[in-house]
DNA sequence: AAGCAATTAATAACTATTTACATTTTAGAT
DNA sequence: ATCTAAAATGTAAATAGTTATTAATTGCTT
């Protein structure tokens, strides 16, 4: 609702903020808790779920969820597409051009405030789809 | 991955599917818990979550996912829009045109089958608007 | 109607996430 | 530099949504 704000910068978050900048993946809160770990090897979970609700609050990470597991976190808070691979899992970025006009349309359409909007393909991707060529 | 596929018809799958198909909300497994055990008092919480993720796995209900709370469900497997409101986490239909034509872009670009996409709007509701003013 | 396997109710277990609390650290004032 | 108050951390325990287990039940086929 309002936006976080932070009072103290401290080493722990931005190592946790440097650390999801630099992956290639969109990783998981405990992904990122073991590569923390190398540089700061007492930083605790709780750190790491602290400091990524909190990043993303103040609107520099994502949280994305699909399903009912565990959450993935995006380094990139601008508003950007993805691919789901319903097989191995893996969260890829698309480059389509962003629809913000849409945000309007849906504004005006229902009288809400409407500041981002998320767009997600599913399917499988291209190594899977070789893998299962492979099997069967 | 590969499509869920019942071998029994059972009184609780029926109900939870018709209490999913006639909420007008997007409902958690425990509303449609509670709902359920109006007609059968002791209907499972277990029941409920294996048969919602059973229809969703058949194509019946879709898992809608935010944040790392629970998960809602929606009895209406279309691919359709949805706006959130990230003030009192209501999750409305909307009416937009679907574009699935957008999934063959995708699938084009990285070389991946695609079978669903998304779109979600996060923003205030009208309601919510409404409170706001008043409180301020 | 009988038999078998799928499904259920009940309950325990699991796992991602959050929180309480004591301690440490940060940033600004002295 | 030192002091101080508040913020953030580490540790550990709690929470909560979800899943697994097991014995009992119930659809469905013959």
């Amino acid at each position: 609702m309002t936006k976080k704000v932070f009072q103290r910068n401290t080493k722990q978050r931005e190592v946790i903020l440097s650390v999801l900048r630099e992956a290639d993946c969109h990783p998981t809160a405990d992904w990122i808790y073991q590569e923390v770990r190398k540089t700061m090897p007492n930083v605790s979970l709780g750190t790491i779920y602290r400091n990524l609700k909190a990043l993303t609050e103040a609107g520099l990470a994502l949280e994305l969820s699909y399903g009912s597991t565990y959450s993935r976190f995006d380094g990139n808070p601008e508003t950007h597409y993805h691919f789901v691979c319903e097989d191995c899992g893996k969260v890829v970025d698309l480059e389509i051009d962003v629809a913000k006009e849409l945000e309007e349309k849906v504004a005006k359409g229902i009288g809400a405030k409407v500041h981002d909007h998320r767009l997600e393909f599913y399917g499988v991707c291209s190594e899977c789809l070789q893998k299962e060529s492979k099997v069967n």
